[in-house]
DNA sequence: GTCTATAGGAAGATAGAC
DNA sequence: GTCTATCTTCCTATAGAC
């Protein structure tokens, strides 16, 4: 019957490896939950995000609880991976094109110079639909016993990481963590979307945003 | 019966006057939100935070999306109020006491002035209890349909607020706004609970929140 | 490795009594 | 002004086939 492989061939999800598959769902949850938030998504919408059945995600994860988990934990690990790559190319001196005066011994010292490379970097990371999202969405789910206690360990971690390897000191590191609080919500407010049509819209993202404004826009409309 | 009417006094609310339960009921749905947010909330834990039934909250204000609306607006009109009486406060010279150079023509002008009442009078708004709570679970639901334009709308206006009336410049409303959002975050987080047992919470919450963390600390824990 | 079927349990909203 | 009862929809999770 050709007519039941063809609905087949359309229907049913092609035999991958566990470990890709789990990566796959992994990556549609983080959008999903980006979007709506833990209590706001369904393990359904996720599943259709990932092409599969709902109850394969289920079983693959355990629940719904795990899976929000397994995502937040991807975020943070991308973001604190790309934290450090930037510290490392730039210690081993592969940014000379992109910062000024490039010695830490005369003029701004080495926290300062990172700062903008690490914002630049955060803003990067919007291409990956959701992750600066669904970490924006576990700190506000704070009264979730496991979600919310991870979520208070990953933000005082991502505060260390800017105090101890970063070298910041208490106000930096709270101000660069302010700034990244602001767009992340700009980002969630759909704001980027915007850019163009309100005159007040644009003035905030061009001040917040500036030398990536085009990358998060981009991103954003689902570039 | 006695018994009966006992039951029936712990059971049923006392009848009042609409007006005012509808106060009362925004009230709860303002810290309900805030703690769960939209999605995470239902209509029921509402109702028996209101100390009244399921349905007669619906009965009230048609949809939960409506509720939340009515308790963003009431939360957005606390904070612009608040800002604009702080303002004029400081304009009628009732503020003497608390700045210190109060004659805008020499030292600091009328904006940097006023920065850090505004965050003093913005962390203050934290004992009316999910007051910013809601407004930070608004700006996370920039997804749904109405809650998410007004949420935007609201964000731009406080932006707009702070650069037309407080006469900040795009920098400095960007940077309120981004210590605001940080703020939030760290409420969201239920960080304020856990002052006095973790080094580095405290660390942060002290650089953050400087001379309102008892306000904060106190109205987290319940008071 | 992936699906269909479905149990079991909320949650929002309505009807109608008091 | 406020409640009880309930309809309906939706969602997580399980069972079991292919």
């Amino acid at each position: 019957m050709v007519k039941k492989s063809v609905q087949e061939a359309a229907e049913r999800a092609v035999r991958l490896p566990a470990e890709q598959r789990r990566g796959l769902i992994l990556q549609a949850a983080t959008a999903v939950f980006a979007e709506r938030g833990y209590a706001g998504a369904t393990t359904d919408q996720v599943a259709r995000a990932a092409g599969i059945s709902q109850p394969y995600v289920v079983r693959m994860f355990g629940t719904k609880e795990n899976l929000f988990l397994e995502a937040l934990e991807r975020a943070l690990g991308k973001l604190t991976g790309k934290f450090r790559s930037v510290m490392a190319d730039y210690d081993a001196g592969r940014l000379a094109g992109q910062v000024a005066g490039l010695d830490p011994a005369v003029g701004p010292g080495r926290p300062e110079q990172l700062v903008p490379l690490l914002g630049a970097a955060y803003a990067d990371l919007i291409r990956d639909r959701g992750l600066l999202l669904i970490l924006m969405q576990s700190f506000l789910a704070g009264h979730e016993p496991v979600i919310g206690a991870r979520a208070r360990e990953g933000f005082l971690g991502l505060y260390q990481l800017l105090r101890d390897e970063v070298g910041l000191d208490t106000d930096g590191a709270r101000d660069f963590l302010a700034h990244g609080m602001l767009m992340n919500t700009l980002i969630s407010l759909r704001l980027p979307e915007m850019y163009g049509q309100d005159a007040t819209a644009n003035e905030l993202l061009e001040c917040t945003l500036r030398s990536k404004l085009q990358v998060v826009v981009a991103a954003s409309k689902g570039d």
